[in-house]
DNA sequence: CCCCAGGTGAATA
DNA sequence: TATTCACATGGG
């Protein structure tokens, strides 16, 4: 069994760390292989001798694909930005394979209005649920999955129905985001056209997103790659690393990663985020266990 | 029992 | 503008 494809920059990645990396809640194992559905198409992915090969279902979705996949960033860029700053190159190494994605926006949008004040697998739980329940069914060779409900099919849902899916006081503003698309069905394409600050502004008219989650569908969806959004880790990271006032404002934040990490700001906040998630102990600072990984690796 | 989570909106001063 | 609080739900 050899998938069809080849993906042009799969030797850099590491699908089960993109996994894990909070970025996406509905990748999934399969076998030796990983899957993810993005929009209304399947996609099946192996690693295999240094390689990614991935097959899609419908056929012929290798623009999705390599959109998904960000294979217009480079390996070099993403070196360079590294190399600015010995944390970030830490959680580099810690985090090999690490690559950022660009998801289908209204998903994205969705997951993140969940993420707020919950975990990485009560997030997962919620999205897979919505999709399950009332996603269209894809039936595929390699079993079925489901795409992500539109929303002319999540605004007809019950809200008792939508917090039966765990999501619990953000049912209102899921609803609320369905019925805005509803009523706008553009109101995501059209922020193609729109700088980042005016895009915040269009985001944040969602009740339930603030400007953290939509940095979040800036960076994950749209692939706005100065974006950094700024959650309890991003936080923690500032004050901890680079001594920065406990209660900085969003936008002081904002100015201050951007000037210290430039214009691929938010991919050096990915190894950030997932290297303090796993670093940190309750009480003590994330620069005392940091670098601390390598001892524990003789 | 406690505390916390990839926050936000509303109330308050 | 800045600070405080409630909000469902689940895990440690």
């Amino acid at each position: 069994m050899h998938l069809p494809h080849l993906l042009p920059n799969g030797h850099l990645l590491d699908l089960a760390v993109i996994a894990a990396s909070g970025q996406a809640f509905r990748m999934r194992p399969l076998g030796d292989m990983w899957t993810i559905v993005d929009g209304e198409t399947v996609i099946v992915l192996q690693k295999q001798n240094g390689e990614v090969r991935y097959a899609t279902w419908p056929e012929g979705e290798t623009e999705r694909v390599e959109r998904l996949f960000r294979c217009d960033v480079s390996e070099k860029e993403i070196e360079k930005e590294l190399a600015v700053d010995p944390y970030v190159m830490e959680a580099a190494r810690a985090w090999k394979g690490l690559w950022l994605l660009q998801q289908e926006p209204w998903e994205t949008t969705v997951s993140f209005i969940i993420s707020a004040n919950k975990h990485f697998l009560g997030i997962q739980q919620c999205c897979d649920a919505l999709a399950r329940r009332y996603g269209k069914r894809l039936e595929t060779p390699w079993g079925e999955f489901y795409a992500f409900p539109r929303p002319e099919a999540l605004a007809r849902v019950a809200d008792a129905d939508l917090r039966d899916c765990k999501v619990g006081y953000r049912s209102a503003f899921i609803a609320d985001a369905a019925r805005l698309l509803v009523v706008e069905p553009d109101f995501l394409e059209c922020m193609y056209d729109m700088s980042t600050q005016e895009a915040v502004a269009h985001l944040t008219r969602i009740h339930g997103i603030g400007d953290k989650i939509a940095d979040c569908i800036l960076l994950f969806a749209y692939g706005r790659d100065d974006v950094v959004p700024y959650d309890v880790w991003l936080r923690r990271i500032c004050t901890d690393l680079y001594d920065l006032p406990k209660n900085s404002s969003y936008e002081k934040l904002r100015a201050w990663h951007r000037q210290h990490f430039g214009s691929l700001a938010g991919w050096a906040q990915q190894w950030l985020f997932c290297h303090a998630r796993v670093v940190h102990r309750r009480g003590q600072s994330l620069k005392a266990t940091w670098f601390a990984e390598e001892s524990t690796h003789p």
